[in-house]
DNA sequence: CTGTAATCCTGCGAGC
DNA sequence: TGCTCGCAGGATTACA
């Protein structure tokens, strides 16, 4: 579900209603998300005031003063703020009581989210670290992304989901940027000149910024930090449009399974060989 | 190094 | 209406 516009979305829409408060009490589920919930972490976190909240990649980080909390939202995660005395939804695995009677609460049908709790933001940086996760997409040297793409030979599909060479983009974005790009997803990253590796890595940053402008897509799960729901589903060029009519060229999108992926084209402005 | 498949889960839509 | 099947925004692991 989420990726990065989602998860910038929720970001964005949490940051006003936690920053600042007091977390009064944490409960969690029986059922554990990807990994099982520590609840030694529960009086880590009783009594800390959120010092902030940011993305990275699709990853939420939440500062409790000293304490990190890490939070991937899988693929039908939801983090919202609401008001204690509302009911509780099914799947609801997390719960962060404030100070102002609202709760965070982090529903997930799925269950494959995670939450972590590192002692402080070393460990939390040094997690990314050994994990590799790669630069935000909005702060990619141009170099770098010539090099990494251009010396491997899987397909651009493959290099977009991977989250070491690039974070944040997944399935939907991935189709979305091979098209603004006009780049078959198919075409492996030794084939591409520098010139269309810029235009990839132009586009990622266009789809991207248009989609967090529209606050993410929901295609069925997804919500913001707020309750509601995004709107770019309504601007796909490819994603989830098999056998409709291409925008650009009337030709009609084709579906491909891609990195374990269904993988959405045009095969029209999107050439397989050269490009255009 | 590649690609592929299976795995973790629940829910939904398609097709019979 | 009800059943089974396949598929879904992610990430990791095993294996060829």
């Amino acid at each position: 579900m989420p990726e990065l516009p989602e998860v910038e979305t929720v970001v964005r829409d949490l940051r006003p209603l936690v920053v600042g408060r007091h977390i009064t009490s944490v409960r969690h589920g029986s059922r554990s998300l990807r990994k099982p919930w520590d609840a030694a972490w529960n009086a880590r976190l009783v009594g800390s005031r959120i010092a902030g909240i940011r993305r990275r990649g699709k990853w939420i980080v939440l500062d409790a003063g000293s304490p990190h909390l890490l939070v991937h939202l899988g693929m039908t995660g939801q983090s919202t703020v609401v008001p204690s005395a509302e009911a509780e939804r099914d799947h609801v695995h997390l719960v962060f009581a404030l100070e102002d009677q609202n709760e965070l609460r982090f529903r997930d049908i799925r269950r494959f989210g995670s939450a972590t709790l590192f002692p402080d933001a070393d460990a939390l940086e040094a997690c990314f670290a050994e994990a590799c996760l790669g630069p935000e997409p909005f702060q990619v040297d141009a170099i770098y992304f010539r090099n990494a793409f251009r010396k491997s030979t899987r397909n651009l599909k493959a290099l977009l989901l991977d989250q070491t060479l690039l974070a944040g983009v997944g399935n939907i974005y991935a189709d979305e940027s091979c098209f603004r790009a006009k780049l078959h997803p198919q075409r492996t990253g030794t084939s591409l000149s520098n010139a269309e590796a810029d235009r990839l890595r132009a586009a990622i940053e266009i789809v991207l910024t248009c989609a967090i402008e529209r606050r993410g897509s929901t295609i069925r799960d997804y919500v913001g930090g707020s309750g509601l729901r995004g709107g770019y589903q309504n601007e796909f060029a490819v994603y989830g449009r098999t056998g409709e009519a291409c925008h650009a060229c009337g030709t009609i999108i084709e579906c491909m399974r891609l990195a374990g992926r269904a993988t959405h084209y045009c095969g029209s402005c999107q050439r397989p060989g050269a490009s255009r």
